[in-house]
DNA sequence: TTAGGGTTAG
């Protein structure tokens, strides 16, 4: 129930606990983003006693580390599941395949994946996905098709991923014909699944097929509507995708950050200054959600392509927070587009104040 | 009684 004080509050008011004990204190501290917790609960539990770590010790310490863990960390605690002889255990390599591959090391991930005598369908799952998230989107495509000759059927979870990888390569053909397994395998009415299959026939350039799997779904929740926000946004149907916005509202659902961004990217895509800058205040004050970077970028895009360049640039500097080179950039291309090269020289300046991002100052000609 | 992979935010 994400309510780990009071776990560990019980947990330690047990005077010897067992494995099975600490196991669950550990794999909770990483449920509830706690991993670092995690790691404390596992050094106390090897220096306290007799009791020695299991596959279900080491899955918990593997899943719980975050992105921002270190990469040596990660590595230490292979290094245990080695010596401890875990390393072999279907949901130890998994784990381990998919740290990796969150820490966009993907040959890592890859040699653990070879090292494990018979990797099941999680495993394929946990490496074709840590393909798809390194952008090696091709990789994820050849090893999906390898995953099919050995006989294993992809489930829910790997469909979803997986057409992540199709959307990403602007593949509709392969899209389609996972979609075609989706259908014969009865895989429509899983929510997640044709909520990735809307995202990839509008990433695709379909969004008129992502709407009819949208229309046909028997269950929908805010991940579908906002594919389908996006998808419209994207297409420059903003109208459209304001009223799947209201239909949100109608049926109760609760809008969340990626539903206002998917709306501010329709305004900036139609152009529509006045929906942006009412959508942007709605969502702070009736919806009570933080802007964060990306929503600031759609903003600055939507003044800044339209023009406004001051507008967008004093926009930034009300901003009461430390500003992500992210948003600089953004009103730096408006800055390109418009042939302002003044602004640029100033917004580049702003630019290399903070940390400008790799690659972010690359792409624009002064 | 404790475990692994996951969809939307261009």
């Amino acid at each position: 129930m994400g309510l780990v004080g009071e776990a560990s509050k019980v947990f330690c008011g047990v005077f010897k606990p067992d494995l099975v004990l600490w196991n669950a204190m550990i794999s909770g501290c990483g449920y509830c983003g706690f991993g670092d917790k995690g790691l404390l609960f596992f050094n106390e539990m090897r220096h306290n006693g007799s009791i020695k770590p299991d596959g279900y010790t080491f899955v918990a310490l593997i899943s719980g580390l975050a992105n921002s863990s270190s990469l040596e960390l990660g590595q230490g605690i292979h290094g245990l599941c080695l010596k401890s002889g875990f390393d072999c255990n279907d949901h130890v390599g998994s784990s381990l395949v998919s740290m990796y591959s969150r820490f966009s090391y993907i040959n890592l991930a890859y040699g653990v994946f070879r090292s494990l005598c018979q990797p099941d369908l999680v495993t394929w799952s946990a490496l074709i996905t840590g393909f798809s998230q390194a952008g090696e989107y091709d990789k994820a495509l050849l090893f999906y098709r390898n995953l099919n000759l050995t006989g294993k059927r992809p489930d829910s979870v790997l469909i979803a991923s997986i057409l992540v990888a199709t959307a990403q390569l602007s593949n509709v053909w392969s899209g389609a014909q996972i979609h075609g397994y989706i259908v014969r395998y009865g895989f429509e009415s899983h929510v997640m699944v044709s909520s990735s299959l809307i995202d990839m026939y509008s990433k695709c350039g379909f969004v008129g097929l992502g709407l009819r799997v949208f229309e046909n779904m028997p269950n929908r929740n805010i991940v579908s509507y906002n594919s389908i926000i996006s998808g419209l946004g994207l297409h420059g149907l903003a109208s459209q995708a304001f009223d799947m916005f209201t239909e949100v509202l109608e049926k109760g659902l609760k809008p969340d950050e990626s539903t206002f961004s998917a709306l501010l990217c329709a305004c900036c895509h139609a152009g529509l200054i006045e929906d942006g800058r009412e959508i942007f205040r709605r969502m702070k004050e009736e919806f009570w959600i933080q802007a964060r970077t990306e929503h600031y970028v759609h903003i600055v895009k939507l003044l800044g392509m339209a023009g406004e360049l001051d507008e967008a640039y004093n926009f930034i500097l009300s901003l009461k927070q430390p500003v992500d080179s992210g948003i600089w950039g953004a009103l730096l291309s408006c800055c390109d587009a418009h042939g302002d090269s003044e602004l640029a020289e100033i917004v580049a300046q702003q630019l290399f104040d903070g940390e400008p991002r790799k690659g972010c100052l690359q792409s624009h000609a002064f």
